[in-house]
DNA sequence: AGCGAGCCGTAC
DNA sequence: GACGTACGGCTCGCTG
């Protein structure tokens, strides 16, 4: 009896709107987790195949695959029906490496969740020389087609026929690899190139000939991890995070679906802006006049000490800072290095990513099950700057005011819980002392406390009324005595009471203290025990996890996501990252549940704490209740404090979002 | 030319 | 062991 179905696909790229499967493979699987059956299809030639295998869609319950939710994603682009995947269970494969293999083996660099790895790891199958002979003949392929292009050029009269060897090559790479980079330099070229790329599309794996004969290869890899690792998956009673997990795929393809609309024009603008100013800022070594560019760290860290006649220990923004006045060139690679960052990572990188749909531009993520150790989803929209990029024209660079409410919508809207992994420390400072850390609990709530009219009042002192805790001004009180809000300098000392809670929750110690606030040791030892003093519960709950990992072969999340490991010191802060990450994929469900039935409701996207979703125009009373009801949906309840979102609106751009009221 | 390590800068 | 989890772009050196 056919239990599983193992699904894989070949596409013509890795875009999960714009691309298409050629080639769909499938693998039948029993209850006793045997593959009994593998098939491969052309989904758009094979139609008997095809009718077969929607049949199986239809009534197998459960769907396995490697990084499945990208096959999800080409089955509806193949033109698979929705309805088929809303409520299926799925089992990644990835997500499976994740739940059983050893964190601490984990956590080594050489460690990877690709399908071939893993099968080199843990199946000893080494599959690397068919996926290298379809690289080389794709390779092939492409040179052939970038040649067929400059020829093109060359046809048109367009192309400059003195250029050197060296030249032409830079050139045509330029062109043909990075034009959203470079489109500016070759304007004249604009025009044939898009001609040409219509009537000659850049070929794929859907051309190279012997896809075919190695496309099985993946089912039976899928199968080997999923029969090695499913028993162990739920002996070691992982099964009910990996269902976790599974309830948030369709979610999240929803989500990616959606994709972000841009402002294409304004993005235009800002490139414009950027090339304008990186055109006369550049960085010249005064012994020989020759440039340096942004990337040569090296070069540039050997120029920084001659012209500050110190020794350093490398060339990013920190050092620049240290030598600003020593140093001429520090201070303009300081702007550049800015720019260029706008410039690489955010214009070209969202225009390498466009695609028209409709009369919009959108860009589409896919965010990664898989991609971390916690549990946490992974993705590229987790890095849009916050703050705006000012250049010295007055011009303001911001980022996330490219992005826009999408054509039939009307609203954005952002939940974002406030201080989620605060609130998730002080939850484990209940579990370890049976009680949570006072001070973390009466941040959050007033815990301990009577009330009295529309008041609290402290247990201990009812003459103290209660207003939420300053944890940053708590420790920054420990650290320094006789410091406090009268202080003319209060600013300042509370700043390092604030980056000391925060770099000491992620596991800093002194050393690290005393480097990255640039005080001296004793300030960093100070404001350490500042923090172990205001938050004892949180020293007990390092010292807890410094005892279990040795009492226990692995420690459980607040969702029982459990983590094998002996390190102590990654643990502490897997425990609250982990935990949050788990009530996002829970949160994602349960919100999505609420939605499936308001069409007029979409995901738009997740980052680590938050959602944020579109809404077209409704009433407003309804949208008030709606809201209302999200906001609820999304709360958590824990034993002294809640985590809570705070609501983000707008109907303009992301970056103009505001408080909902 | 392709690839991987290392550096840098951004997010939570 | 000692500041957690990621992603993307660039340069440089190695390889064939």
């Amino acid at each position: 009896m056919v239990k599983y179905i193992i699904i894989d696909t070949e596409t013509t790229g890795l875009n999960i709107i714009n691309d298409k499967p050629f080639l769909i493979q499938y693998g039948l699987v029993d209850e006793n987790l045997q593959l009994t059956q593998t098939t491969l299809f052309d989904p758009t030639t094979d139609i008997k195949e095809r009718q077969y295998f929607e049949n199986l869609l239809q009534i197998i319950p459960t769907i396995v695959g490697h990084n499945i939710k990208f096959d999800i994603h080409m089955l509806i682009n193949a033109g698979f029906k929705q309805s088929y995947f809303v409520d299926k269970n799925y089992i990644d494969t990835a997500v499976m490496a994740r739940l059983v293999v050893n964190h601490d083996e984990q956590a080594d660099k050489t460690f990877l969740v690709g399908l071939k790895k893993l099968a080199v790891r843990y199946l000893g199958i080494n599959s690397a020389d068919e996926e290298h002979k379809l690289k080389v003949e794709l390779s092939h392929l492409n040179s052939v087609h970038k040649q067929k292009m400059k020829d093109h050029f060359i046809a048109k009269g367009l192309w400059n026929m003195s250029l050197s060897r060296t030249e032409e090559t830079k050139e045509i790479n330029q062109i043909y690899n990075s034009w959203n980079k470079y489109y500016h330099l070759y304007a004249h070229l604009a025009k044939e190139r898009g001609l040409f790329l219509k009537a000659n599309p850049a070929p794929t794996y859907a051309d190279v000939s012997n896809v075919r004969a190695y496309a099985l290869t993946d089912i039976k890899l899928t199968h080997g991890l999923f029969k090695l690792w499913y028993q162990k998956l739920v002996s070691i009673r992982q099964d009910d995070t990996l269902k976790r997990v599974s309830a948030a795929v369709w979610p999240l393809i929803i989500m990616e679906r959606k994709g972000m609309s841009v402002d294409l024009k304004r993005v235009l603008d800002d490139r414009n802006k950027l090339l304008a100013e990186l055109a006369v800022c550049k960085i010249i070594d005064p012994r020989n006049g020759e440039e340096i560019k942004i990337g040569q760290h090296a070069k540039l860290k050997e120029l920084y000490e001659y012209e500050s006649g110190m020794s350093l220990i490398g060339a990013d923004k920190h050092v620049r800072n240290e030598i600003q006045h020593l140093s001429a060139s520090a201070k303009i690679a300081d702007y550049i290095s800015n720019m260029n960052k706008y410039m690489t990572t955010y214009i070209t990188g969202i225009l390498n990513k466009m695609v028209p749909v409709g009369n919009e531009f959108k860009v589409f993520t896919d965010y990664n099950l898989a991609g971390t150790i916690t549990g946490r989803l992974s993705g590229d929209f987790q890095q849009f700057p916050k703050e705006p990029l000012e250049l010295k024209t007055g011009d303001k660079i911001n980022i996330r005011s490219w992005f826009i409410v999408p054509n039939n919508d009307k609203y954005m809207f952002y939940f974002d819980y406030s201080q989620l992994e605060l609130r998730l420390q002080c939850e484990w400072t209940n579990i370890v002392c049976g009680e949570p850390d006072l001070n973390m609990a009466r941040a959050f709530s007033p815990y301990k406390c009577m009330k009295i009219g529309d008041k609290f009042y402290l247990e201990e002192d009812l003459n103290t009324e209660w207003k939420p805790v300053d944890l940053h001004g708590l420790t920054t009180k420990h650290a320094f005595p006789g410091i406090d809000e009268t202080h003319p300098d209060w600013d300042h000392y509370r700043k390092l009471g604030k980056m000391t809670n925060f770099a000491v929750n992620y596991g800093a110690s002194a050393p690290k203290i005393q480097e990255a606030l640039k005080v001296d040791y004793d300030t960093a030892l100070a404001l350490v025990n500042g923090y172990k003093k205001a938050f004892p519960g949180v020293v007990a709950f390092k010292k807890w996890v410094g005892n279990r990992v040795w009492s226990a072969d692995h420690i459980p999340n607040l969702f029982f996501r459990r983590y094998y490991s002996r390190n102590r010191h990654q643990l502490q802060n897997w425990l609250v990252q982990g935990s949050g990450a788990d009530l996002l994929l829970l949160k994602l469900r349960e919100v999505f549940n609420y939605i499936r039935n308001r069409p007029h409701w979409n995901f738009l996207i997740t980052v680590h704490d938050e959602i944020g979703f579109t809404c077209t125009d409704i009433p407003e009373a309804q949208l008030r209740q709606e809201v209302n009801e999200i906001k609820e949906l999304m709360s958590y309840s824990m034993s002294a404090v809640d985590v809570l979102a705070d609501v983000e609106y707008t109907t303009t751009t992301w970056a103009d979002k505001e408080s909902w009221k």
